[in-house]
DNA sequence: AGCACGCCGACT
DNA sequence: GTCGGCGTGCTC
């Protein structure tokens, strides 16, 4: 038997192929696709960790000298055979390496480690000393006060003789160090007893009765469901109508026919609420990865799905690569968000992944979203995908009044303030009824820029090609590109003048205003610098949810998916503010902030008020967000993308050449750029730039780039890679690095 | 990533 | 005539 495989550190291009190695007899049975095995590699016969990927009687034809595999790496299986059709999906879709691919399919920590199975155990405490005995025990010790704690443990045992530890963790009375200290007197001790996975039934007392809409939507994905076949839905519903009952409809039909699917969400924290609804229903065969878990537990979730008894799983992007069973649904959450395309190699979408997964298995891929992202509203024009609205708000629910501010009257009337005399009524209106409020600010910190009003010097990061912002709290500047942290210049640096001026507003000058005008209302303010510890959003959230403080100001993250019923009112500070970065999909990143946070206005019985503030008004997004004209927004937008050659009609292949010698990075990548013309003959490309990066340098890196444009994703793929392999095998590439990605996210 | 091979200059 | 600098190429 001959086993062609992966060398697990085959980073560099030339050994990233199949090596092909004979199975000794003793390892026969055990050697399998997607196991790891000890490979000997290279003159030295260094022993290197590879992944088998095929196996095969027959020897290869060529001859070279077979080497044998030393051992197995695990004793199972890592990979499914399932994975290893995503990893080859990544390497032709994103141009990665085939080790990378199937290192990210990993969970982290497991990459180093063998992996074992293992039996569910429990750890119980269980009473060691006769009941009898107990009841004296305790009654010998009345009279000590010390023993208060060990005995709100001790009178549980009287009723069972054996708890789990997880029910003890539960309970209030119990505290860890009396636990152990009974265990250390010999009165309970630990035990471990295996389990075997008893699944619990679906709930279906807690499914929700739908309304005649969501009734519709969801028989149509029972349908589609039903038709085990591969079918992409794009399910758009505005904020507040239920999208979430609806596939959950649709998961537990999924279940129902001995299927799994695979929730996926941003990577936003997902509330607690949210969780309830998944676990009520399902119950334990549900499970959340996220960010903060340990690798145990990663493990142990890993090895619970490959198993088959967890058959739900919600999780961010990476969630997209477990190794289900019979995997026949797929949920992309909030579709439209950014957090499901990779920063690092391989730098997938986890969309793409998703429907491959799904056409491959003849299952449904459900794209849900109140604002879908301009590549799914075009694939469902196209009818890739299949529309299915909700247009209605649950309940009494209804839509919010919108006005829009014009700034620039604001200023000729004299109101030099960051907050207009509409947005400033509509809070105290607002706030005194007793409801709440939201306001929306991305930029943190206090001042956006530092100027010197004689000679107009603006306070820059020494690393950084960027004005540094003040932050009021910690009283310096900062540069939210590196972290530098400096004082702040009581003189101007440059000419020495006193005339120190703070320009632009972040969250924090907001929450300033705030504090003077409403403080016993209670502000709140939520944004990277008040999120810091590990429930960081959950307790600004908790607290805004009990009405601690009744003012929420706060960045994007404020926007995403989280229920108030008692605000009424919405404020966007600075609309606009988004639409000059200088990015094709600025328009459209602006159409869906502003659309979801006006989504978190009037979710309860109350009528709902949004204020928008602008120096644009008349700006086609603001307007189309205005008369709720979401379907003319996207035709425009798209025939905007149509004119200019932009993605979804075209796919972008972006180069980005770094080095801290600002001189050699322009020159590499000007002849960077000659390679590309000159393989572009045929015109099929289009090269955009060289050209600074909007942040031209970072922590003292200088970055240019070069963007490729062309209609066939696979050629602009070839292309892409071609001419840069040539450009590094024939030039002296000297200190500089150069960063490629397909499909980009954003133009910088 | 490592290691061998190989071609050139500095040294006993 | 030998030792070692590292540039180049290969790894089942």
């Amino acid at each position: 038997m001959y086993a062609q495989v992966i060398i697990n550190f085959a980073k560099t291009q030339e050994i990233d192929r199949l090596f092909t190695y004979s199975v000794p007899y003793t390892l026969l049975p055990k050697v399998q696709i997607g196991s790891r095995v000890k490979v000997p590699f290279g003159q030295g016969n260094h022993t290197q960790i590879g992944y088998v990927i095929h196996l095969s009687s027959n020897p290869p034809e060529e001859h070279y000298r077979i080497k044998p595999i030393v051992s197995l790496f695990d004793e199972i299986p890592v990979f499914n055979e399932e994975q290893i059709e995503i990893a080859k999906f990544l390497v032709n879709y994103y141009g990665c390496s085939f080790a990378m691919a199937l290192e990210v399919m990993l969970p982290p920590g497991m990459s180093k480690k063998p992996y074992s199975s293992f039996e569910e155990a429990e750890t119980y405490i269980t009473l060691n000393i006769k009941p009898e005995v107990l009841k004296s025990y305790i009654a010998s010790k009345a009279h000590m006060k010390s023993f208060n704690k060990q005995r709100a443990i001790l009178m549980l045992f009287l009723i069972q003789a054996s708890i789990s530890l997880e029910d003890l963790k539960k309970s209030n009375e119990v505290s860890p160090s009396s636990l152990s200290t009974l265990i250390k007197n010999g009165i309970l001790r630990k035990e471990e007893k295996f389990i075997g996975f008893r699944k619990d039934p679906i709930h279906y007392d807690y499914f929700k009765k739908l309304n005649l809409e969501q009734t519709y939507a969801k028989d149509q994905l029972l349908a589609a469901i039903g038709a085990n076949r591969y079918e992409g839905v794009l399910l758009q519903g505005i904020t507040g109508s239920g999208k979430t009952e609806v596939f959950l409809y649709a998961i537990c039909k999924v279940l129902e026919e001995g299927g799994s699917a695979i929730v996926l969400v941003p990577e936003i924290a997902l509330t607690r609420q949210t969780l309830m609804r998944f676990k009520e229903r399902f119950g334990n065969v549900v499970a959340l990865t996220h960010s903060r878990m340990n690798q145990t537990e990663r493990l142990r979730l890993y090895e619970q799905v490959r198993k088959g008894q967890i058959k739900v799983v919600i999780g961010p992007r990476s969630a997209v690569f477990m190794p289900m069973q019979n995997l026949k649904l797929i949920v992309v959450d909030e579709e439209h968000e950014t957090t499901y395309k990779s920063e690092t190699t391989p730098k997938y979408h986890a969309i793409d992944v998703a429907r491959m997964r799904m056409i491959r298995n003849s299952g449904v891929l459900i794209l849900a979203s109140a604002t879908p992202s301009l590549e799914s509203y075009y694939e469902m024009k196209r009818d890739r995908l299949k529309l299915i609205e909700l247009t209605q708000r649950v309940g009494n629910a209804t839509l919010p009044e919108i006005e829009i501010v014009d700034m620039r009257k604001e200023l000729k009337n004299g109101n030099m303030q960051i907050m207009s005399h509409t947005l400033h009524e509509a809070i105290e209106r607002t706030v005194r009824a007793g409801n709440q409020v939201m306001l929306l600010l991305n930029r943190r910190g206090h001042s956006t820029f530092v100027n010197c009003r004689s000679c107009g010097f603006v306070v820059k990061c020494k690393h950084c090609d960027i004005a540094m912002t003040y932050h009021r709290q910690s009283s310096s500047l900062e540069c939210h590109y590196c972290g530098l942290k400096e004082p702040i210049p009581s003189m101007c640096p440059a000419c020495g003048s006193k005339h120190i001026r703070f320009f632009g507003s972040g969250t924090e000058k907001v929450e300033e205003y705030l504090n003077k005008h409403f403080k016993p209302y209670g502000i709140g303010r939520m944004d990277f610098d008040t999120t810091t510890g590990k429930e960081g959003h959950n307790k600004v959230l908790e607290a805004f949810q009990n009405h601690e403080f009744n003012i929420l100001v706060g960045t994007q993250m404020i926007a995403k998916g989280h229920d108030f019923k008692d605000v009424t009112l919405v404020g966007i500070i600075a609309a606009d503010q988004a639409l000059y970065i200088q990015d094709f999909r600025s328009e459209e990143r602006t159409y869906q902030l502003i659309t979801q946070a006006l989504g978190r206005a009037g979710r309860g019985d109350k009528k709902g008020e949004v204020v928008i503030q602008t120096y644009n008004p008349e700006h086609f997004v603001l307007e189309k967000i205005k008369f709720r004209q979401q379907q003319a927004f996207y035709e425009e937008e798209l025939k905007i993308r149509k004119m200019l050659g932009y993605p979804p009609y075209t796919h972008l292949f972006s180069l980005t050449v770094l080095g801290r010698n600002e001189k050699e990075v322009i020159q590499m990548v000007h002849t960077l750029k000659y390679y590309y013309e000159y393989y572009n003959k045929k015109g099929l490309f289009r090269i955009v730039g060289p050209s600074a990066a909007a942040i031209s340098r970072i922590a003292d890196e200088y970055r240019w780039q070069l963007i490729l444009v062309g209609e066939d994703r696979e050629k602009l793929l070839l292309y892409g890679k071609y001419c840069l392999n040539k450009f590094i095998n024939r030039e002296n590439t000297g200190t500089i690095k150069i960063n490629w990605d397909i499909d980009p996210i954003s133009m910088f």
